[in-house]
DNA sequence: TCATTGATTTCA
DNA sequence: GAAATCAATGAT
């Protein structure tokens, strides 16, 4: 049983959001390690990308974005959901990876509610936190990829991007 | 297909 | 300040 440390987290979050899927999520917020394995992910890009949130730059909610990777970029939308996410690359390349699934739990929100992850967790640090981590269990399914959901406002090229991915094979 | 729901962002 | 937006979900 290893941590995942910070280098892994310091590659762009489209090959982070690659390698996730098979690692799992430790939460022990109970004091009692729990695990789920990742099972879908989607990529939000830097500034470039109009549908990731610093695509509009640094605000208060974004800016834990622009730390360097390994922390979680935690927001709440649609007045009911949390949505975790986390943070990749070095410092101010605002890029993170989206947390759509997990073993048991299909879709973000669920996700979060599933783990209990609420405001609180926002910026947390993976590689130091005593009540999250990830772990690499040495298992990288093949991948199933397409576009993102849910950002349709993005506009081209942004929405074609084939930045998710989810374990399964054709 | 629609209602829910409130923090964040944007516009004035 | 007020108005619009929104990495979604569950019920209808």
């Amino acid at each position: 049983m290893s941590r995942t440390g910070r280098h892994f987290f310091l590659g762009d979050a489209v090959t982070v959001a690659r390698m996730l899927p098979g690692m799992d999520i430790v939460i022990a917020s109970d004091n009692l390690p729990v695990r789920y394995m990742i099972t879908e992910t989607e990529a939000y890009l830097g500034e470039e990308d109009r549908a990731c949130h610093a695509s509009r730059g640094k605000t208060k909610r974004t800016e834990v974005m622009y730390l360097d990777g390994g922390r979680l970029y935690v927001y709440f939308v649609y007045g009911m959901h949390w949505m975790m996410n986390i943070v990749t690359g070095p410092e101010n390349h605002p890029q993170a990876v989206l947390i759509r699934g997990v073993s048991g739990f299909t879709g973000p929100g669920r996700v979060t509610k599933a783990l209990g992850i609420d405001r609180s967790y926002n910026g947390e640090d993976l590689t130091m936190s005593e009540r999250i981590w990830i772990e690499d269990k040495g298992y990288h399914p093949e991948l199933l990829s397409g576009p993102r959901v849910g950002i349709g406002y993005a506009g081209e090229p942004w929405i074609s991007k084939p930045w998710r991915f989810m374990i399964g094979k054709y």
